[in-house]
DNA sequence: CGCAGTTTTGATTCATCTCAATTTGTGTGG
DNA sequence: CCACACAAATTGAGATGAATCAAAACTGCG
C-alpha cells in the first residue's frame, strides 16, 4: 500500500476493499449510510490485517482503541474468568463487528481468535466517534449496532437459561443458516469453523452432548453431518424443535 | 438553578431531583460529566414518572423513543419469546439505565416491570443523541454505558453457560451486594425485591432449586435468609464458591 | 381472619455430565 | 507420498445435579 505525501491515497489493491466498494457494506458498519458518509468511512478505515488461524486480534486486558470488522474468515470471542473458567461468548463472520465490549473500560474484556485465516478491518474508535458526531445517521447506526449486540446477547441468555440441548443446537444451526443466507451463501450447506468443544462452550454444553445431539438430528433426518460439514435437511422441523417449549 | 423565561422552568419540587442535584449522579448517566454537561442533561431529562408495583415501563414491541433511568425502586426486564417462553434478563436498581435494547429496531424487545413502587427518569433518546453530538464526553459516556451492558450480559452468559446452581446463586448474591454497596447501602443485609421464581428465571434455575440452595447456604452459615430478607454472613466463602471451577 | 401467592422440603425422574474407549481426520517430517 | 503422532469426533455406560411432582408451611394483603 503506497501513499502520497499529504492526503493518503488508496492504491487500486486496497480500493477494492474500501467500504464503498466492499461487498459487505450492506451488512457491516456502512449499512444504511449515504454515499457521502460511506466515503468518510473509507477515509477512516485504512488498515486491514490478515490473521492466520489461531492468531488473536486482541487479548482480554489489551488496551482498547479500535473496533474490528470481519472482512473474510471467522472469529470466536472467548471470555476468560479469573478462576480459569473459559467460555466462548460469540462467533463472528464476515461483516460483523468485534470489540464493542472494550469501550466500557478502555480494555478488551475477551480474547478474539481467528478460527481460520481471516482479514479484519481496523476501525479507530476515537475517530469513529468523531465522525459520528458529525454524521447523525452514522451515530444512530453505531448505536443500533451496539444495541443489536445487547439484544443478541440477551437471546443467548434466553437460550442458555431455558432451552434443552436439542433446542440449543437447533437454534444454533438456524442462526448460522440465517447468517449464511444474509451473506449470499447456501442456507442449508456449510462448513463449521469451530470444534464441537467450542460449540459446546458457547451453548453451555459438553462436547460429547453436542456430538450426540448432532448424531440424533442426523438419524432423525433433520441434518446430514460429517465432521465439520453440515447439510440442513429440514428447517421447519428444526424450527419446531426451537419453538416447542417443553 | 434558575433559568430564563424561554427555557421551561423546573419547579422547586422537581429541582430536587434534577440530574445536577441527584444523589445518583455518580452512578447514572451524568457520571463523569462536567458541571456544564450535567446542566444540559437537566434540560434534557424533564419528565419523571411514578410506577406502582407491577406496572410496566414498556412492553416488548412498544415503539422505542426514550431510555429510562431508575431513580427509586426496582425493575426487572422480561424477555417473552414467540413460543411463550419467558425469561428475566435483568434486574435494575437506582441509577441504572433501561431500554438500550430498543435502539436496535426502534422497538423495545422486552418488558420492563416495576417490582416495587418506583420512579423513572425519562430520557428522550433522539435528544440524548443530539446532545452527545455536541458533547464528546457525554457521547463517550453513553458508549461506555452501552458497552458496560454488553460486558455484563456476557458475564451472565458465562454464568448460565458454565456455573452450577450454587455458583450461580453465590454470584448473584455477590453482585447484588456489590450494587448495594455502590449505592451506600449495607453490602451484607438487604431485602430481595424479586420472587424465587424470578431469581430462578434469571439464573436458569427452577424456583425450588433457588430455595434449596438458599437453605443450604443458610445451614452452611454463609447467609441468613428469611423469605425476602437476606443477610450475607461470609462473603469470602461465597467468593470461593463462585471462584472454584468444579 | 382467611385466602392466595410464595416458599420450603421431600421423593423421584431425567437430562446432561463424566469417564473411557474407539474411530476418524489432520498436519508434519522422513 | 506415506507413516506417524496428535487433535477432534463419536459412542457407550454409569454417575449426578437439577427438574418435576407433590404436599405442607408460611406470609401478607384485603
Amino acid at each position: 500500500m503506497t501513499r502520497l505525501s499529504v492526503v493518503p491515497k488508496l492504491d487500486p489493491e486496497s480500493m477494492k476493499t474500501a467500504c464503498s466498494k466492499c461487498n459487505l457494506r450492506e451488512l457491516c458498519l456502512p449499512s444504511g449510510l449515504s454515499g457521502d458518509e460511506i466515503d468518510q468511512l473509507d477515509n477512516l478505515i485504512r488498515v486491514r490485517r490478515i490473521y492466520r488461524k489461531g492468531e488473536h486480534a486482541y487479548h482480554a486486558g489489551d488496551l482498547f482503541d479500535s473496533l474490528f470488522a470481519v472482512r473474510t474468515g471467522f472469529f470466536k470471542s472467548n471470555l476468560l474468568n479469573e478462576d480459569g473458567r473459559d467460555q466462548v461468548t460469540g462467533f463472528h463472520m464476515a461483516g460483523e463487528l468485534m470489540g464493542l465490549d472494550g469501550i466500557s473500560t478502555d480494555h478488551h474484556t475477551c480474547d478474539a481468535v481467528a478460527l481460520e485465516d481471516s482479514e479484519l478491518c481496523v476501525i479507530p474508535f476515537a475517530r469513529l466517534e468523531e465522525l459520528s458526531r458529525e454524521a447523525p445517521s452514522l451515530q444512530r447506526h453505531l448505536h443500533k449496532i451496539m444495541s443489536r449486540e445487547i439484544v443478541s446477547d440477551q437471546s443467548v441468555m434466553m437460550l442458555l437459561g431455558s432451552m434443552r440441548a436439542e433446542e440449543r443446537l437447533a437454534a444454533f444451526l438456524l442462526n448460522l443458516s440465517q447468517r449464511m443466507t444474509a451473506r449470499g451463501y447456501s442456507p442449508s450447506e456449510f462448513n463449521l469453523r469451530m470444534t464441537r468443544e467450542e460449540i459446546g462452550s458457547y451453548l453451555g454444553l459438553k462436547l460429547e452432548t453436542v456430538s450426540r445431539v448432532f448424531s440424533r438430528f442426523q438419524s432423525d433426518e433433520l441434518i446430514t453431518v460429517q465432521q465439520k460439514h453440515i447439510r440442513i435437511r429440514d428447517i421447519p422441523k428444526l424450527r419446531a424443535i426451537v419453538g416447542q417449549h417443553c
